[in-house]
DNA sequence: GCAAAGCATCGACGTATATCAATCTATCAG
DNA sequence: CTGATAGATTGATATACGTCGATGCTTTGC
């Protein structure tokens, strides 16, 4: 593995990395779609805090968000997903 | 998802979540049996540094070492590996 | 236009992490 | 026993990260 894969993998697996961004994930995943304003509570995070958590899993491109009015939707992005998994050794 | 088992998966995430600990990680299962001082020159990392990664990779049950003699030989765990993506795909 | 709602950004703070030099422990060769 | 080697541990330092309060931006509703 290379210098520069290794650099890519571990950013991704670093966006997952974290216990509030696994459930985040796993709730934008279990509900197709939410809104930000939506996780606040489940989570116990507050609003900044969750912005950034999006943001940084967005970044990754594990998660899409779609701005529609006031309110940012999100979604999973299952083939990044699936890329990670494969990237592990499948 | 439960708080603890996300607290789980982001600490074994995290083992992985370093281009260092990848690339060792790599080398490991690429040869299925390496020594520490095996590993510092193709990584370009000290040794205590080296000693740190694996220790890491460790703890996350990722790895496996034998101490045999003066050299620890250390091989993967193919089975948490797979729990890893399987917990990601699930 | 104005106020409120949803979200992003900034600044700050505490904690965690990656790294190396120095040191310690254990093992082997002579 | 002595010197050399493999590896672990410690201490120090610089950087990254998670978190929140305060603030700014954009859209909605009146």
């Amino acid at each position: 593995m290379s210098a520069q894969e290794a650099e890519e993998l571990a950013r991704t697996l670093g966006a997952l990395a974290d216990p509030v961004r696994l459930r985040l994930f796993s709730l934008v995943a279990a509900t197709h779609e939410v809104c930000s304003c939506e996780l606040e509570a489940p989570l116990g995070r507050s609003q900044p805090t969750i912005s950034h958590h999006t943001k940084v899993l967005a970044d990754a491109g594990l998660i899409v968000g779609e701005r529609r009015g006031r309110w940012t939707w999100w979604h999973v992005v299952p083939e990044r997903l699936a890329a990670v998994r494969s990237a592990l050794g499948g």
